[in-house]
DNA sequence: GAGATCACG
DNA sequence: ACGTACGTGATCTCT
């Protein structure tokens, strides 16, 4: 067998990458999706060819490059974006760590390196495949030289590979003659003059009559045209510079043993470490055999008897501060270890095994939190019910940790998610790459689907060292987060809301909401039938059965079956969404037994199935509140989701019914009166808009007849539904065409409604453009309490991409001092309550609304203390309202 | 796993 | 000329 050579063209597999793969960054905010594409493209080409030797050539100065699109709108290049620019030398680097030979040398292009390599190689009787996005390699291809063009076509990537006798197949010229064809026709993109008068038809002809440029003027005076004839006698001299110009050079002077060349283990502890710094976590899985050792984890101290956990947890308690981590499951039983770091080098693994009982490890770490000193975790959330474990847990701790029994403790996932909250995971192995320079592998890479204590088991030298890591990380990152907070001015929204918070939803998430599960079932049973009855419609209206719930199947059948017209949008084929729909209503009786058998599946799978598989043996749905998510400082609630439960439709919101109250309760349910525009009214100071408020009337309303010059009493419902549309846009960061889409008006009249919006409260106009201001100076905007939201896509080089980070800059100090409101709120609900011994709960949280389970005779003081909390969170220059029900289920108390 | 759709604020 | 409202999460289809 003879030995195998790959070529990979480095800017054009790049250039190729960047513009197939969707915009991907980290968390720094460096781009990484042509670095991933081009990964993803070498290993599918290493995999298939399974070469001896490898060579990655690039440009020393970056080319470039055409976009295909562009190039064929303009006929020039476009200079390399920003975003691609910054992923070259990154790219590089990842190479070099992969111990990949790449090759750029001064003076040459790529492709003359890339053509020297060719050649050499072939004449030593090595197979060569070269793989280029570019289609002048064509000229070098042999029958032992392999051109290879990768093509994503729909999402996949095809390869066209071209021998020499798939060129002549292809262009009907021989790979020599390729480049005689190039030096006819030019290439302005290469600084290729040519022959003027000759494009691409004529060329072609030409040389397959006089098989060569040398052919060719060898007979030049038998060409017919004249024109063409004489500018080629003309331009003879310009025809052979572009020659030398188009062919590429085969005989470069290079250096290049091929043992330098030749296929190792790409997985490098460098590379890995690299890896995670891009956040390549799907590629990281390749490495999976590879973890790299580290000398920290040699001194981690395994504890797996009681006397030697005694001794760790009195240094403990003696010890100035510490961080643990518990792992396992939800309860004692389920606990596998807790891992101590109470120093630098003094990091301990308590296993739960024979003696040492979950039971006894969460003890003595409630023992510890009751002590009162620093503690620091990573989801402190999640470690109340070991920290309150234990008799008295919770009141002996109080006087030192406040009501929320917060003081003293540190949690990094919170503290993390506030100096980022963009980032869409934070699992402890990113705080430890991002604040300590660490590389460690994560859960998943090292245990996949193992629960915790199957991995203690099962890999116990990896869990013990994974175990220690996680508390040593904590321990490690507590102060550099802290500085970081104070240096940002974010530590009193730390200390005094978010890490009061935790205690809150901790308490809320235990609480959970009683649903009827019976009567769920019968909420859900009574939708099938009607679901029966309108499939059978639709499909009998269609002429065929098809899914109705198949957005492609729907398509075809509306847009070509039924020839319904305005059928667009989306990138993989009609829209079907409810707007669209609905415009279509009229045009067929089909359409309106869509959209309700559309509402009706789904509730029946979203909410009334959905739903019943998470009522718990209480007889009680437990969500999860996440604090650590949105970019703007709000909660979400998943598994289930709470916070989208219907509300806007009849039938949807008798769902509410189920969610009732336990015995001997009521549900209280308090909602923010229009906070965010309160809160927009406040912060922008516009006078208009904080009169308007004093005035305590109907906003939309005053809105509407100062918009439209009409005394209050005469505005339409029509002129009052356009101001509050207006009003919402304004929050969102409005634009013109938005508000024309939402209102189904013209996008001149949303224009003007805009205008006519801004000369009434000019101070909201100013407090916008302010936002988008500061955003772009400092690459952020805050909120009133100081929260922060990073705005990266004010830099981006596409103008969609600026355009949604203004509107961002307009909205996040709005939406976010709204939440920070209702977390003062709920902190201090929460507060009141306990403190005053009741035994009414706060239960959800719903972006603006809280609600209560309140017993029946602590009703009146609850409302009460609810409305007091809640308008007094903050002091804001206009009121903040409280709409507040009472009911026996939330759809009576809404 | 991504995309479309739709529930909420 | 670009193609749009801000913030979420669950379900379903289809690759």
């Amino acid at each position: 067998m003879s030995r195998k050579l790959i070529l990979f063209d480095g800017h054009s597999i790049l250039n190729r990458a960047f513009y197939g793969v969707p915009d991907l960054s980290t968390a720094q905010g460096l781009h990484t999706n042509a670095i991933h594409g081009f990964l993803n493209i070498m290993f599918h080409f290493l995999e298939q060819e399974t070469p001896d030797y490898l060579v990655v050539a690039f440009d020393v100065k970056a080319p470039t490059f055409r976009h295909e699109l562009y190039e064929a709108y303009k006929g020039t290049r476009k200079p390399m974006p920003q975003e691609l620019h910054e992923q070259v030398p990154v790219m590089k680097e990842v190479l070099q760590a992969m111990g990949i030979c790449t090759v750029e040398q001064p003076g040459l292009e790529a492709d003359d390196i890339l053509g020297t390599l060719a050649k050499r190689a072939e004449a030593e009787g090595m197979e060569v495949s070269l793989v280029s996005g570019d289609r002048d390699l064509l000229q070098i291809a042999t029958d032992r030289i392999k051109i290879r063009i990768p093509k994503t076509k729909g999402g996949r990537t095809e390869v066209e590979d071209y021998y020499a006798q798939d060129v002549v197949e292809k262009y009907g010229v021989t790979p020599a003659v390729f480049i005689d064809m190039k030096a006819l026709m030019g290439d302005t993109a290469d600084n290729i003059p040519g022959v003027p008068r000759i494009g691409e038809k004529t060329a072609a002809d030409l040389l397959i009559q006089y098989g060569s440029l040398d052919g060719l003027y060898a007979h030049v005076q038998e060409v017919s045209k004249k024109a063409i004839r004489e500018s080629l006698v003309e331009n003879r001299d310009l025809a052979y510079l572009s020659r030398t110009l188009a062919a590429i050079r085969v005989d470069c002077p290079l250096a290049l043993d091929w043992e330098q060349a030749r296929v190792k283990d790409f997985y490098t502890p460098k590379a890995y470490e690299l890896f995670q710094k891009l956040e390549f976590k799907s590629m990281l899985s390749r490495f999976e055999a590879a973890v790299p050792k580290n000398a920290i984890s040699d001194c981690f101290v395994q504890i797996d008897d009681p006397a030697g956990a005694e001794r760790v947890w009195e240094a403990a308690l003696a010890a100035e501060r510490a961080a643990f981590c518990l792992l396992g499951d939800k309860t004692r039983e389920e606990t596998a270890a807790l891992s101590l770091c109470l120093g630098e080098d003094k990091v301990y693994v308590l296993l739960a095994q024979g003696e040492l009982t979950g039971a006894s490890l969460w003890r003595q770490l409630s023992r510890l939190y009751r002590q009162g000193g620093e503690l620091c975790t990573f989801s402190v959330k999640n470690a109340y019910r070991a920290l309150l474990d234990g008799e008295g847990g919770e009141e002996a701790a109080e006087g030192k940790r406040g009501v929320c029994g917060e003081k003293g403790l540190f949690d990094v996932s919170v503290a993390a998610y506030l100096l980022n909250p963009l980032k869409s995971d934070r699992e402890i192995e990113d705080v430890a790459r991002e604040f300590l320079d660490l590389s460690l592998p994560g859960r998943k890479q090292l245990f996949e689907k193992l629960t915790f204590v199957q991995a203690a088991q099962q890999k116990p030298e990896v869990f013990v060292s994974y175990a220690g890591y996680c508390a040593y990380t904590c321990y490690m990152a507590q102060e550099k987060l802290k500085k970081k907070l104070q240096d940002e001015g974010m530590w009193k929204l730390f200390s005094e809301i978010e890490m009061p918070l935790t205690r809150v939803l901790y308490e809320m998430e235990k609480e959970g909401v009683a649903v009827r599960r019976e009567e769920l079932k019968a909420y859900g049973e009574a939708l099938v039938g009607r679901i029966g009855e309108l499939e059978k419609a639709i499909h009998e209206a269609a002429g065929q059965p098809f899914n109705i719930n198949s957005p492609k199947q729907l398509g075809e059948i509306l847009f070509e079956r039924l020839g319904l017209k305005g059928g667009k949008k989306t990138k993989t084929g009609y829209s079907t969404a409810a707007d669209v729909l609905e415009r279509l209503a009229p045009e067929h009786p089909i359409v309106a037994d869509i959209l309700e058998y559309r509402g009706l599946t789904k509730l029946k799978s979203t909410y009334a199935d959905g739903l019943a598989d998470y009522i718990g043996e209480d007889g009680r749905i437990h969500t999860s509140f996440n604090q650590t998510i949105t970019a703007t400082g709000r909660i979400s609630s998943t598994e289930p989701n709470l916070q989208n439960i219907p509300m806007r439709t009849p039938l949807g919101r008798r769902i509410r019914r189920v969610f009732v109250p336990r015995e001997g309760y009521l549900f209280t349910d308090a909602d923010y009166s229009q906070i965010e525009l309160r809160v927009m009214a406040h912060i922008s100071g516009d006078p208009q808009l904080i009169e308007a408020y004093k005035s305590d009337a109907d906003i939309h309303r005053i809105t509407a007849a100062k918009v439209f010059h009409t005394p209050p009493e005469e505005v339409t419902d029509l002129q009052r539904r356009n101001a509050k549309a207006v009003n919402f846009g304004i929050l969102y960061g409005i634009s013109s065409f938005g508000l024309s889409q939402d209102l189904n008006i013209s996008r001149k009249e949303s224009e003007t409604y805009i205008r006519q919006y801004f000369e009434t409260y000019p101070g909201v106009k100013q407090f916008l453009d302010r936002q988008v201001e500061q955003a772009k100076e400092k690459g952020y905007v805050t909120t009133m309490f100081g929260r922060r939201r990073p705005i990266p896509e004010l830099k981006n080089g596409n103008f969609m991409q600026r355009s949604f980070g203004e509107r961002v800059a307009m909205n996040s100090p709005i939406q976010g001092t709204a939440a920070d409101i209702i977390k003062i709120a709920m902190i201090r609900v929460w507060a009141e309550l306990k403190e005053r011994g009741f035994k009414s709960r706060l239960i959800l949280q719903i972006h603006d609304e809280l609600l209560i389970e309140t017993d029946r005779s602590e009703q009146e003081e609850v409302k009460e203390l609810l409305i007091r909390q809640m308008t007094h969170a903050a002091d804001l220059s206009v009121s903040l309202e409280v709409d507040l029900h009472t009911g026996e289920n939330w759809y009576d108390a809404k």
